[in-house]
DNA sequence: AACGATCCCTGTTGGC
DNA sequence: TGCCAACAGGGATCGT
């Protein structure tokens, strides 16, 4: 049901959202995987893929032959640091996933890019939505960015409640949507945000800047406890259709959810049915009782 | 500057 | 049974 129609008994659902915590576990997983590595050859079949270079051929050109020197990640975004000072900076999407296979394995459909790698081995990734992107940047191009406007990471960085206090101060905006806008803080995405604003008991409608500091005080510490719970379970994975896990592994976090994806079911901690709201063009699930303004 | 609307895209599904 | 419109989502872009 991936992506399915929501109705009110049906959950939504159900795919792997890359939010944080499934990009975190991709990191790492290329990290064992890259660092190291040359890209020895580089091919690209989708020109989505490539929209953040002018072409398809300046990104293949400009990431082939080029070393892997760390893979680090800011909020939801890949950053693969090259032996010549630029960052293959690359996003999920929606759908996106990586995967280091044998040349021999099948190549799945929508694998819209190949990377073979002086071991032997070839990094794909696939993306059928094509929402993701991998691009070849310098740091000057870095800065003009969407990552340059990201805000500190949720899970990094973990700001607590001053910083939050201080990058939301003034904002009338729902505070679910300061929370998806990643400039205030980076790496939520529609999941965590909701759970994290339940498991501290805030509204998602409340304006952002009217939150006193202990309230977020209570989302600084909800909002790394759903992340750290989610990366601990390898990520959530809505239906087992769809795969997550680099290793091919489906995410465990599905069981934990508390309020995403609930509509009418009850509150798992008082009962009360829980609602959902469109806010930003996004659902928002709530718990009208645990959850105030 | 901040905010909201719109667009991109495809797999899945509800409704007919 | 089969077809098709509706829907989900992150981020870039644009208008107010």
């Amino acid at each position: 049901m991936t992506g399915g129609t929501v109705t009110p008994s049906d959950p939504p659902g159900v795919h792997d959202l890359p939010e944080l915590p499934e990009v975190e576990i991709t990191r790492r997983h290329l990290e064992r995987a890259l660092t190291g590595r040359a890209l020895a050859e580089v091919a690209i079949t989708h020109p989505r893929t490539a929209r953040h270079n002018s072409s398809i051929e300046e990104v293949e050109t400009r990431l082939r032959g080029r070393r892997v020197v760390e893979v680090g990640r800011k909020g939801k975004f890949l950053l693969v640091g090259l032996d010549d000072g630029q960052t293959m900076v690359a996003h999920l999407g929606m759908s996106g996933r990586f995967s280091v296979a044998s040349p021999e394995e099948e190549r799945p459909a929508h694998t819209h890019f190949v990377a073979r790698l002086d071991d032997g081995t070839e990094l794909r990734f696939v993306d059928p939505r094509t929402f993701g992107f991998v691009a070849a940047l310098d740091e000057e191009e870095i800065a003009g960015s969407g990552v340059a406007r990201l805000g500190p990471d949720a899970w990094g960085e973990r700001p607590e409640a001053a910083a939050l206090a201080y990058r939301l101060r003034g904002r009338i905006a729902p505070i679910k949507a300061l929370l998806l806008d990643q400039g205030p803080i980076s790496g939520l995405g529609n999941i965590y945000a909701d759970e994290a604003l339940h498991r501290a008991g805030i509204h998602p409608q409340t304006p952002g800047g009217e939150l006193s500091e202990s309230r977020l005080a209570m989302l600084a510490d909800a909002i790394v406890a759903v992340l750290e719970q989610a990366i601990e379970k390898g990520g959530t994975t809505l239906d087992d259709l769809a795969y997550l896990l680099p290793d091919g592994r489906a995410g465990e976090n599905l069981e934990r959810l508390r309020v995403y994806g609930r509509e009418e079911l009850p509150c798992l901690a008082c009962g009360t049915p829980i609602e959902r709201v469109v806010i930003r063009a996004r659902s928002s699930f709530f718990c009208p009782t645990c959850q105030t303004r």
